[in-house]
DNA sequence: TATCAAAATGATAATTATTATTGTTTTTAA
DNA sequence: TTAAAAACAATAATAATTATCATTTTGATA
């Protein structure tokens, strides 16, 4: 009953996500690897999300021009999205109900995860009057 | 300087959006209304959401399935989403800071809308043992 | 009411993110 | 070493969304 160890595709794909800020997405990931690993296929990127979603090494925190964007952090924590780059960001705010997973829901409603995301525009985008 | 009127069709979709508790998708909001209106445009409903979006008069709440689900509620509020069924519900919580718009946030990131959500197990997928 | 430009629409092609398929390679456990 | 399971690359398929374009509707005004 070993734990099966994770191939080397699958280690530097969780590897990559881990080591940016970004939230990526399946795309950036892929392009970001594909340079130092040419045989790198975009689908094993989307599979091994997939993986990392259902043993939840990853949660998806928003959609970004109907890009999955994604979060190696599991523990809650809100986000930023800028309307305007489409950049997610962690951000720190004088609210901690994001933190608060127990909540008591609705009869019946089991929550295991919440989510708190943040629509404007980001410090970037608002000093150089971006236009996107 | 008048405001425009809306188009028939506008209107119709509009409404169909305003009168569901399902925080639908377009293909929803198609279907529900090509019966009654057999020359409706899949197109149209994505045009006039882009518009709802644009005009503030809906917000898109979540992404299931890979399709964005609106809701013509904008006033700050939590939506559940269920990981089995892929529903879309209002919900109450004991948690009354997904009402607060004003959090601090970062230096320089200016927020327009905060969005809670929370994913989980409805109470019909509960008690039916869903296994979508 | 007739007219004309702007806006909206239907039909459909194009785009793009994601998933499925298939044959091959790598990994695992014995 | 070896056979089965898992992971993979390549690519086809799917499905949501957007773009195009010719036509129709709308609304202001003459």
């Amino acid at each position: 009953m070993a734990k099966r160890n994770f191939s080397s595709k699958r280690n530097a794909i969780y590897k990559a996500v881990c080591d940016t800020k970004t939230h990526p997405g399946a795309r950036w990931i892929y392009d970001k690897l594909k340079p130092e690993m040419p045989d790198l296929s975009l689908a094993t990127v989307y599979r091994n999300i997939a993986v990392f979603k259902e043993e939840n090494m990853v949660n998806v925190v928003c959609s970004v021009n109907g890009e999955e964007r994604i979060d190696s952090n599991t523990t809650a924590h809100p986000h930023f999205v800028c309307s305007c780059c489409g950049g997610v960001y962690d951000i720190n705010t004088n609210d901690n109900a994001h933190n608060c997973q127990t909540e008591i829901l609705d009869k019946g409603f089991r929550a295991d995860k919440k989510f708190v995301l943040y629509h404007g525009i980001c410090p970037k985008c608002s000093s150089t009057d971006c236009t996107n």
